[in-house]
DNA sequence: TCGTTATTTCATGATTTACTGAAATATTAG
DNA sequence: CTAATATTTCAGTAAATCATGAAATAACGA
């Protein structure tokens, strides 16, 4: 992850409300959540949903798919783990040893291959 | 950390000059860098620059003390690794033992030329 | 003291962000 | 087809963000 994409997904994450749907929707798993449920959870109209699930889809944070008339929202966990992985990359310079690797897998257990590459 | 400082931390972090602040007072370690030579490396204006510290300061993320004319901002590694602690937290729900916890210190002091560099 | 250096404070303005409510679109049920 | 449901799009607006430059403050040296 380059230094324009931390900025977006950071962008993304720091926003109350964005926040609270970035972390219902990774407790929700892979299968994701429709967005009238988020909407619910979080109490915000449907149109402000939409202007904040934009900024999460333009971070590559979250992904989406229809199902019937329901627009299902799911984290996308590579871009966390990304970011986790620039935040982390950027901390210990010069001291690696002294650091684990960040990772971010969904809560259903899965098997998530975890890769250390780095752009 | 609690949800409203995360947010904070992260608003902190969401743009371009501050995380390329912030970046280079990780790089420099524990004992910091004078505003001027931040101010150079970045190329911002002076009054720009005590903006963006005031909010990585109001964040947590630096901390200044004054050294004769000059003020030494310093990254404030503990802040960081509480926002990583809350981020792998609100990833790994469930999936805990795939995580390994996400560790912020100090470059190892070595004297190297400092600079701001993309990537 | 006076002048220089380092940084902050403040006023101003352009841009971006986030919300609201109305209208539009897509899908399904009857 | 018509009505209902789920969500998006759009126009309008208030507030926050970021930059600029001039003036203020603090510390030092001659």
């Amino acid at each position: 992850m380059k230094n324009p994409d931390a900025v977006a997904a950071l962008s993304a994450l720091a926003q109350e409300h964005r926040l609270a749907v970035y972390r219902l929707l990774v407790q929700a798993g892979p299968e994701g959540l429709p967005a009238g449920q988020v909407a619910e959870a979080v109490d915000l109209a449907p149109s402000a949903l939409t202007f904040h699930f934009d900024r999460l889809r333009d971070a590559g944070l979250v992904t989406v798919r229809r199902d019937g008339r329901s627009m299902i929202y799911a984290a996308q966990f590579e871009t966390m783990n990304a970011l986790l992985g620039f935040l982390t990359d950027n901390c210990c310079q010069g001291a690696a040893e002294k650091c684990a690797p960040a990772v971010c897998s969904p809560a259903k257990s899965r098997r998530t291959k975890v890769t250390a590459s780095q752009e």
